[in-house]
DNA sequence: TTGTACGCGTTATCAG
DNA sequence: CTGATAACGCGTACAA
């Protein structure tokens, strides 16, 4: 007897195909014993007769759980396909997330709208918990983690988020380290191209370029671009030349900013690493691709990823997380 | 009265705090009309004093709906990282989901493991949708999507999946056109570093290949891997040129491929293009980073992804969706 | 070992 | 215009 046309099988059906009550039917589905072997193979036949699958509406009303995470992705369109540690994270939170038999969520964030409709996703008891990368600190997606108390975890450092932890690493010793290492090659004019300083990454870069030069430290020297990009990196390289035209070294916030300058280095006609010696940041898949390869610093995206998905699990069995920072390596080319 | 402790607050709590009753607050809840403005300003009050939010899986499982559409994203960790065009299709995608009120839902399938659990996710009621990207004729999560007719669409073209409209294009007579427009250059001794021949468009590209080359096909010149990827190209290309150290032609199936072949051909001190013209596929971010910038086919990638969701949508709307193929351009540039 | 009955939070259908 | 009340499909104490 199989339901009324195109509607799905219930448990009803399968029960009643079976003949045996709907309970019974529950604890072979939920592998909770106590079923005979005769009950149970007549069910077993039953559901695939009828072809029941489960109603996870229904499910998830009643056991207040969804085993569904979410993975919020809040970036401006170009930066989101250029991204080179955005999929890594992914892959990493992915392992994780599967690992503990959950279901991996990703919603991307590409306008006020989809912010707005990401909260009430979020709201609306869709997922058990989330992570939420490169939000800023002001932040309707963010707003709505925090106000329903989802459990959930940064990748990066949002500010003014006491109540989230995060998963982060040290941007500003990365890029003091960074910088002094280039000081020591004995360049003299050291210029950095800075991006996205709205943000905690690209600020913290920013101090710890400053910290590292010390007195040495010139403003003029600095030209920032709302975004790591190769467009940016040509952009502002372009115009330190213009303000500089003696530089001889170059902090560039990413790799694809450095990459982009090194086209602009190249179209004004200075060597790299010979004329001009410039460093980047992310190790991704840019710094391999240029031409010097880049001397960088090392971001472990995938294991990010691992441990941001970890914090939110960790909410999910009741215990307290906090926030962790990674090491970062540079990794040194001849770039620079 | 607020609800106890921790739980969230429902319609119940709510009804109970304005003094009216649970049907009121459902009609002001969806605008539905008929409610005195009285009885609507204590509700809304009441929404906010108790800090109501809508439970989504009481409301799907009455309403059999849930306003997501699911994303399957299916490719191996590599190509999934550094596949240009896959992000524009996300975003055309959900472009016109968001249009249409839907939350777009991104699902990563990257081991059988998640194969199966995104199956059992899409089974589950959890989307009333999806857009399937690149998945393999033989799939886990094909067959979950057939199996319980849930309303999709493809992006790219599995063989015999007939139940499931895609939106493609024509691999084939683009790859014809292309090599075509090669041969036209003079090139005597043109080869094909081919890829993904276990799919449509690999398969499709090598046959246009075959196809405007007609009775000057050689076989000995076609070198083939399995995923399109520059590591793929930068191999490929070396094996060429040892079994044809005299070639001046090469059609490469995708860009990041073209970008690994011409590293290939500089490390063997060829000059592009004067000693060998080389062609790409895709019209990516690779196409402009190479040098010289790359001669390749357009992929309208959003629109194909705007295109998928229309097909789902389509469906959704009670109307019988057809498969649509998008026009491509080739793009002709320095490397050929 | 099995069946019964209740509750999860909404929306929808009716009388009033 | 408003308020009961019945689904929606499932898990689970509790009784048998």
């Amino acid at each position: 007897m199989s339901p009324r046309g195109g509607a799905r099988a219930t448990v009803h059906d399968v029960a009643a195909h079976a003949g045996v009550s709907r309970g019974t039917v529950s604890r072979v589905l939920n592998g909770a014993g106590y079923v005979s072997a005769e009950a149970r193979a007549r069910i077993e036949a039953a559901i695939a007769e009828v072809g029941y699958v489960r109603n996870n509406a229904a499910r998830n009303l009643v056991m207040r759980k969804t085993w569904a995470i979410g993975f919020v992705v809040h970036e401006p369109h170009q930066l989101f396909l250029e991204d080179p540690n955005i999929g890594a994270i992914l892959l990493g939170t992915n392992a994780v997330v599967a690992e503990a038999d959950h279901q991996l969520v990703v919603l991307v964030v590409d306008s006020d709208d989809d912010a707005a409709r990401v909260s009430s996703y979020l709201r609306g008891g869709f997922v058990d918990g989330a992570v939420l990368v490169s939000a800023r600190s002001h932040d309707k997606v963010a707003d709505a983690v925090e106000q329903i108390k989802l459990p959930a975890a940064f990748i990066g450092h949002p500010e003014g988020r006491p109540s989230i932890p995060y998963v982060g690493i040290d941007n500003r010793s990365a890029a003091r380290h960074l910088t002094s290492r280039l000081l020591g090659t004995g360049r003299r004019r050291i210029g950095m191209l800075a991006s996205a300083l709205d943000r905690d990454s690209g600020a913290d870069r920013l101090a710890g370029f400053t910290d590292a030069l010390g007195s040495r430290f010139d403003e003029r020297l600095v030209v920032s671009a709302p975004l790591y990009s190769y467009r940016a990196g040509v952009d502002t390289m372009t115009e330190l030349l213009r303000r500089e035209p003696d530089i001889d070294g170059v902090f560039a916030a990413s790799d694809a900013v450095a990459a982009g300058a090194i086209e602009a280095l190249r179209t004004a006609g200075r060597k790299v690493p010979d004329d001009v010696g410039i460093v980047g940041f992310d190790d991704s898949a840019w710094a391999l691709r240029c031409n010097p390869p880049l001397t960088t610093v090392h971001q472990p995206a995938a294991d990010m990823g691992r441990a941001a998905a970890t914090l939110v699990l960790d909410q999910l069995a009741g215990r307290t997380p906090s926030s962790v920072t990674l090491p970062t390596d540079v990794v040194w080319r001849e770039s620079a």
